[in-house]
DNA sequence: GCCAACGTTGGC
DNA sequence: GCCAACGTTGGC
């Protein structure tokens, strides 16, 4: 094969899918759905933090609402920006203010993420938990309080299905 | 609002 | 490097 079409190969990539986790008390899918590209930002975990960075753009996104009456997947997004220093981290009167990062040598990493949907309905926490196809996801692993992670395509597809099968997309 | 689980900090 | 204390997350 030549070389060409190998480094062309190299290049393309599947789309790989997230889950991003917000209070929608402070930034929920309304807003991002308002601003159309809305910054990822504050998040001060570093597991979360990387997995922030080795998104790829064009990635997937699901929305996650965490810390409200109804917990669940209310939509869908895509990574729009590569990664960039999380302004958040150097402004003094933010909540994510963080004096241990310096501006050349920034911690935190933030990302635009483009709104592609809300859905009809969530998909609730506890829909979730009820779904053996899911209970693979780091979302339900006792304990997990990622608030970026990884979701595999199987599980997308299961979440699809389902979204599909209760009419919520 | 409670609290279990987890991550981070800092004394030693 | 251990680990107690503290802070945070996030479901309930």
């Amino acid at each position: 094969m030549p070389y060409s079409i190998l480094l062309s190969m190299k290049k393309r990539h599947k789309t790989a899918y997230w889950l991003l986790k917000t209070e929608p008390e402070s930034y929920s899918i309304d807003d991002l759905k308002n601003q159309k590209v809305g910054r990822w930002d504050g998040v001060r975990n570093f597991q979360a933090r990387n997995f922030l960075r080795s998104m790829t753009v064009g990635d997937t996104i699901l929305i996650y609402h965490s810390s409200t009456k109804e917990t669940g997947i209310y939509g869908i997004g895509e990574v729009k920006s590569a990664p960039y220093p999380d302004p958040t981290q150097f402004d003094r009167k933010s909540p994510y203010f963080d004096a241990k990062s310096k501006v050349l040598n920034p911690l935190w990493t933030a990302r635009d993420i483009k709104f592609i949907k809300k859905l009809k309905k969530p998909l609730l926490l506890k829909e979730i938990k009820e779904k053996p196809q899911l209970e693979s996801m780091v979302l339900v692993k006792p304990g997990s309080r990622l608030s970026v992670q990884p979701v595999t395509p199987q599980e997308y597809r299961a979440i699809v299905w389902l979204l599909k099968a209760k009419k919520a997309l």
